[in-house]
DNA sequence: GACAATTGTAATAATTGACGTTACTTCAAT
DNA sequence: ATTGAAGTAACGTCAATTATTACAATTGTC
């Protein structure tokens, strides 16, 4: 959801959005939004005011937004290890998984977030502008003005 | 926990493993541990027999058997993906951004596996034994009988 | 300054999915 | 036939996410 807002965000270079105008499009609530907005100022990925006319935007260019800090932002804890079950201490295996998992896990979560790494926010609103041309041009043959 | 149960049934080379003796060992019920030898069974990855007397055992090698394979055993659906929330389809982003993010995610998802694949099940017991025999060497003066 | 729009935040459901429990059936070795 | 164990269904429990409502705090506009 969170690459979600964030795309419209910046299909909408630089004005201000109100949560409720993005719950709308996410067919969320408002509330949910602002959560997740909070989440994202703490990352210095979007820039919030208060008061009237208020909203939310980018706080950098499309661009220079990659997914792997998105989901660093949204993605509190580990999305593996804690299986919150403490095992058997009697059991030699038990004992010592965890930590051994720990840093399979580690290593696999980097590798994740480096794939990540490599796509931006610009890259998401291009593919979707792209798609959305596609399939305008179909249904309007003629070339709309800048909507 | 399926690594805990795979890197237990490793562990003791070839001999059938009950249910319930695995569930002692992760410390939770046997049907828990038998639904989970259901879809390592299907990735065939145990092999498990009823009847008296019966129970699982690795069908390969745990040098054989990597993290990627049992990742996809158990993870039945995409960690990302499914918003579950179908996104406000008069918007144009929300349109077709699902279709956009697949490709994103299904890379990272390759990214991630591609990690995984790196380590075996060997490479886990190997690791436990290490450490528990760097922990143990006192009292494990002979290695015993039950777990 | 009053007003209206909008965020921040708390309190409290509702929903969902994983895990647990019980109970019963089916299967295979002895 | 008896017995130990897996397969499976039905239902209960619990934690995390998502949703809803409500209200105080903030800020631009008149």
């Amino acid at each position: 959801m969170a690459v979600h807002v964030l795309a419209l965000l910046a299909y909408k270079e630089g004005d201000r959005v109100t949560s409720a105008s993005l719950a709308g499009s996410v067919n969320t609530n408002p509330v949910i939004v602002r959560r997740l907005l909070l989440a994202l100022q703490k990352a210095k990925l979007v820039d919030t005011c208060k008061g009237a006319g208020a909203g939310s935007r980018l706080s950098r260019a499309p661009r220079r937004i990659n997914l792997a800090e998105v989901y660093r932002s949204v993605e509190a804890a580990a999305p593996f290890a804690a299986p919150s079950r403490k095992p058997n201490a009697a059991c030699p295996v038990g004992r010592c998984i965890k930590e051994t998992l720990r840093k399979v896990f580690a290593s696999a979560e980097n590798a994740l977030e480096r794939d990540l790494g490599k796509t931006t926010l610009g890259d998401v609103v291009a593919a979707v502008k792209a798609s959305g041309a596609r399939r305008k041009r179909i249904y309007w043959t003629r070339p709309a003005s800048g909507n």
